[in-house]
RNA sequence: GCGGAUGUAGUUUAAUGGUAGAACCUCAGCCUUCCAAGCUGACUACGAGGGUUCGAUUCCCUUCAUCCGCUCCA
């Protein structure tokens, strides 16, 4: 197969019906996909995994669904109000744009461009002369502050400030404000962790690269509650445990790395990436953060109410670490759609579109082939039916049997069972498998064995 | 946000200042007993808005969208 393409992958995504363009019918509003009868399944089976993984089998877990909105004190006490707004400048002679901390970081990389209040930078820029990168003239607007947060209004009047919400930038905090909520109600003794999955908004300045970067995205996040002293330990673990979970949901080994974090965040004490090599280049997929006590700090601070933890071991009492296990549910769909499609010659010159999905995320499960449609089909339609109850079943008696194998190939269905005269007179059918192309014949009542265990994550 | 490219059915494309032809796909019928067979038929397109013009898919402008490169991504 030749170099596979964002262009091809968007292309493919779309005619199979996994992801389309935002409102196309109205033109497509930019950074906007919508996930169709494939995608969103197959979206929802990685989220099931990612469940099985970080709350069902991970100890002490307990999952939680907090709101969009929140509180507007918390992204006061988050620092994403004011702290995190980009410093945004124009040359006024050649119309660029550019962030007034980084072009003075670039003009002199002693400096922290993070460190500078906005005067100072204005001052700076201008007592120092810093030359616009694109045309080498220093001649500046004024900063203006670009939140990456949308801001909606609660309520009919919207220009009372006293209305104003934010959607939600990153989902952690939810995580936070109900640390002692589900330490109260469930008993939790630390460690113990809160995971979520849920839409986050980022009014990013330049996404792109399809559903890489969206100004709507949803992320599945973990957040690991330790004492100090067990947080470096845990760090670990959970980039293993993120690393391996990957590489279970089928992603090629060669296209993840780990990428340490250059330059921590000022509360990190440890930071690391995975990252998969996606057809633009390596892209982040998973962060592994060692937050120490920074959040719940910061919300024991604006919130006035103790964050602290009782510990019954020693009767101690601190306010925990926190471990952050995050990935775009959105970004790992992608990678997992990149990694998994590819073009197969086959022994007769004809190709074929596979998506080698593995079985237990993928969209469809099985599908019903009757052999021939005039002898078969009704055989088969019962059969559908009764597999439905268990799985995501595909029912398919248009054009002929290789035609329908390969249209199975093309979105990810790992069996296909055909019904033919063996089937109506002996309960035997033939169950094909995507991968190998190989056949088996079994009897239609171990089917849901077969398929179930095969299915398994 | 900057620069470059692109925009005709679901996909790949053809032609044209007088509103578009095909292939594949899809669907229906016939045929067909295991890997994109065949026959017959059907459906579907000039991204949007404005300008020039008797008339624009074609020329011009704007806009929207996508891709590539930069920039950005607490």
């Amino acid at each position: 197969m030749e170099k596979l393409t964002m262009d091809k992958i968007v292309n493919i995504c779309k005619q199979y019906g996994f992801i389309y363009q935002g409102s196309e019918i109205y033109g497509g509003l930019a950074n906007t996909w919508d996930y169709g009868p494939l995608g969103s399944r197959l979206k929802n089976n990685i989220k099931d995994a990612w469940r099985k993984r970080f709350i069902q089998e991970n100890k002490n877990s307990y999952e939680i669904d907090a709101d969009i909105l929140m509180h507007p004190r918390v992204w006061e006490a988050s620092g994403h109000v004011g702290g995190f707004s980009d410093p945004l400048i124009d040359c006024k002679e050649c119309k660029t744009r550019h962030r007034a901390d980084k072009l003075i970081e670039e003009y002199d990389h002693n400096i922290n461009g993070d460190a500078l209040s906005e005067e100072e930078m204005i001052e700076y820029i201008r007592k120092n002369k810093v030359p616009c990168p694109k045309c080498g003239k220093s001649n500046f607007t004024d900063i203006r502050q670009f939140n990456l947060m949308f801001e909606t209004h609660r309520g009919v009047i919207k220009d009372d400030t006293s209305s104003l919400v934010y959607l939600r930038p990153e989902t952690a905090q939810g995580e936070f404000v109900n640390f002692l909520n589900v330490q109260r109600t469930m008993r939790a003794k630390i460690p113990f962790g809160i995971g979520q999955i849920g839409k986050a908004f980022r009014n990013e300045i330049t996404p792109g690269n399809f559903t890489f970067r969206t100004i709507e995205f949803e992320q599945m996040e973990h957040q690991l509650f330790c004492r100090e002293g067990t947080d470096t330990g845990f760090y670990k673990f959970y980039k293993e445990y993120a690393m391996n979970f990957l590489k279970d949901l089928g992603l090629n080994t060669d296209k993840l790395r780990y990428k340490d974090h250059e330059k921590l965040v000022f509360y990190a004490k440890e930071a690391c990436d995975i990252e998969y090599l996606f057809p633009m280049g390596w892209g982040e997929l998973w962060g592994t953060h060692n937050r120490t006590n920074y959040d719940l700090s910061r919300h024991q601070e604006y919130s006035g109410k103790s964050m602290e933890y009782i510990d019954p071991e020693d009767n101690s009492k601190y306010i925990p670490y926190v471990i952050e296990s995050s990935v775009g549910c959105d970004r790992l769909t992608l990678a997992i759609l990149c990694d998994a499609y590819d073009e197969e010659i086959l022994e007769d010159g004809t190709t074929r579109e596979v998506m080698h999905l593995a079985p237990s995320i993928a969209p469809y499960k099985v599908a019903v082939l009757p052999l021939v449609k005039k002898y078969h089909s009704e055989y088969a339609k019962e059969l559908k039916e009764k597999l439905s109850h268990s799985f995501m079943c595909m029912y398919d008696e248009t054009g002929s049997i290789g035609k329908r194998y390969r249209r199975e190939d093309a979105i990810g269905t790992p069996f296909c069972i055909t019904v033919d005269d063996e089937t109506i007179n002996n309960n035997i059918v033939t169950i094909r498998n995507r991968d190998t192309m190989e056949q088996i014949s079994i009897n239609v009542d171990e089917i849901e064995d077969y398929i179930a265990n095969e299915i398994k994550f």
